[in-house]
DNA sequence: AAAAAGAACGTTAGCGCTAACGTAAATTGG
DNA sequence: CCAATTTACGTTAGCGCTAACGTTCTTTTT
């Protein structure tokens, strides 16, 4: 390639239309493939930018339109496949738009998620996408006084910044608690993280104790964990629950399915026959599930799909199309083989 | 908070100097914390800034000042834990240097990245992070043309665009091979995906079946599934060596992990032992083999510290500060339990 | 054929900020 | 105590692009 520039400096919309002899105004419209050009003109342009290898500068143009096509997305981890399934749903759907995804994970931190908010503002992006609904009075005011489109996501609610797409883990947790009592399970465990550490994880365990107590039970057990929400956690988690349970529990619902496996391999280790001597519950329905010897019983949740609705509601938001503001998706009840029948 | 301008308008640095009686230039030092402004009168501009819900645009001033914060990051895939894990590596480093993350996934698709690349240039960031090192001639040109830092991660070359943080693949797939030469295997069979698609695990086969032919032995089998690299496409490949295996082969060799597990629970369900009757073999070391009652013979990729050690070095680079250019880092054999020993 | 309408361009004035260079005030030193 | 610095600001001129509005030239209408 030619590089008429000395190196470093970048060629401008300026050097373009010198090159091609027409004013910046046509250079503009030719790259932007907008009206008001001849067919000629922009083809002829089109080939002198790629000469010289012009390249337009989106943050000059982003000031100069007072638009861009960044959407911030903020996720509070990629340690398991949840978010990078939701995003996988999304990612199609803002590339065929033109957006572009600015994107940070925070750890499950309130602090760091309205840092990255503020950054993410003072880019003025077309759209923001947040994890949860749990936001603090500040976050929300300031989202909505950007007036920057905003989508909830993941979990549900029906008073939003802005948008929302997701689950309603509250009944998520109750519908499973149901379909076990309905089997004669009476005495539950739990095992998950923190309190308020994910606080979709706290909806479930709500909902479930909600429906346990409802019927009479309480739970024999609640592990929360400290760090990690893996496999080996969910082995951490089944340790303790023997250490720690006022009754010998017969099931242990676990707040992912990374954990119920963890937790199925060591009740198996340990010789307890699953599901005769125990229940094992877990959440998400992810891909393992059809390869263990005994699947899991689980929810499955549809996180692609939850990413493309949520994007395309994000995108008509954009673009000034009305739609729906909130979009509760359904969850599948998986039966499984780890709870008896 | 009081909102001095009309719903939608947003308050400029402008309106921070008129309320505080100050300059727009003292405004900004305030802003970005820079000196040449007393410790009162700073305090004070920040105090207004505030009050009235002033958040500068990174837009003018990227623009302003020929410089971002943005860092963008390209990779193929989040359905693995793989690039996850690195990015968990990077964000911290990242975080701490103030520079904010553009993510895209390029799905394993050349055009998707060139795409991507071309985008991202137009934003100036400060660096460009790349997933492997097999890039086209106009991509690297057009990125050292660019000047800007660019970091080739996971996959490791001597000749990088710019910088390279990665480990070897074909000295994994090759050390991996020597081991199951000295443990007496001579039979294997390799399960993967089409060829070019994940061009790291290209190469590990490419050193594994090179350490197996210098010792005298050819793979008995090797199946390249279509799509997914998950637990069920471990369980489809096993099937799939036994019917196509010339031979009865005495160990599979899998692109990761996850297949690795969906094979090993095949195996075992179709009374395979393993393993006396089959070995298993995989790539990563993930968190799924300590929970696993037999955990599988793997190489361990340093993911995390790959992350932060790379983002170190593209951060470094950015700020000018010398640093090396390439770094290959160690990969750990893990014995494991699938295989004879 | 003249007027009206439209298409194809060009010109002007910023978008919101910062680098670079001013100028005035405060500090220093001999 | 006054010149020589240093510090604390302010002023000016853009960064590279686009919205909005001109101007010219072509097409359509009456």
């Amino acid at each position: 390639m030619l590089n008429p520039k000395k190196s470093g400096e970048r060629s401008k919309i300026e050097d373009v239309a010198r090159e091609a002899g027409v004013s910046i105004m046509s250079v503009s419209r030719a790259m932007r493939g907008v009206e008001g050009l001849s067919a000629k003109k922009r083809a002829e342009i089109l080939r002198v930018a790629k000469h010289i290898g012009y390249e337009p500068s989106s943050v000059a143009g982003s000031l100069a339109a007072a638009n861009s096509t960044l959407i911030g997305i903020s996720v509070p981890t990629l340690a398991d496949d949840v978010f990078g399934e939701i995003f996988d749903g999304m990612r199609p759907v803002f590339n065929n738009a033109g957006f572009q995804t600015v994107f940070d994970t925070t750890e499950y931190q309130q602090k760091r998620e309205e840092r990255w908010i503020d950054r993410m503002i003072s880019w003025r992006p077309a759209g923001i996408v947040l994890s949860g609904v749990d936001h603090s009075k500040a976050t929300r005011r300031k989202l909505i006084n950007s007036g920057i489109p905003t989508l909830e996501i993941w979990d549900y609610s029906d008073d939003p910044i802005d948008l929302c797409v997701g689950i309603d883990h509250y009944q998520v947790g109750k519908m499973m608690a149901e379909h076990l009592l309905e089997l004669g399970y009476c005495n539950p465990a739990y095992v998950g993280v923190e309190y308020q550490r994910d606080q979709r994880a706290d909806k479930r365990l709500e909902g479930f104790q909600d429906a346990f107590e409802n019927a009479g039970f309480s739970l024999s057990a609640i592990v929360r964990l400290e760090e990690s929400v893996s496999f080996d956690a969910g082995k951490q988690g089944v340790i303790e629950v023997f250490e720690t349970a006022k009754t010998s529990p017969d099931l242990v619902y676990f707040l992912n399915d990374h954990m119920a496996v963890g937790g199925l391999l060591e009740c198996e280790r340990r010789g307890i026959d699953v599901p005769t001597d125990m229940g094992i519950v877990g959440f998400n329905g992810l891909n393992i599930n059809s390869v263990l010897a005994k699947s899991i019983t689980t929810s499955i949740t549809p996180r692609t799909q939850m990413g493309s609705k949520a994007a395309a509601l994000l995108v008509a938001r954009i673009l000034n199309v009305a739609t729906e503001n909130c979009v509760s998706l359904p969850v599948e009840l998986y039966p499984g083989q780890t709870v008896r029948n």
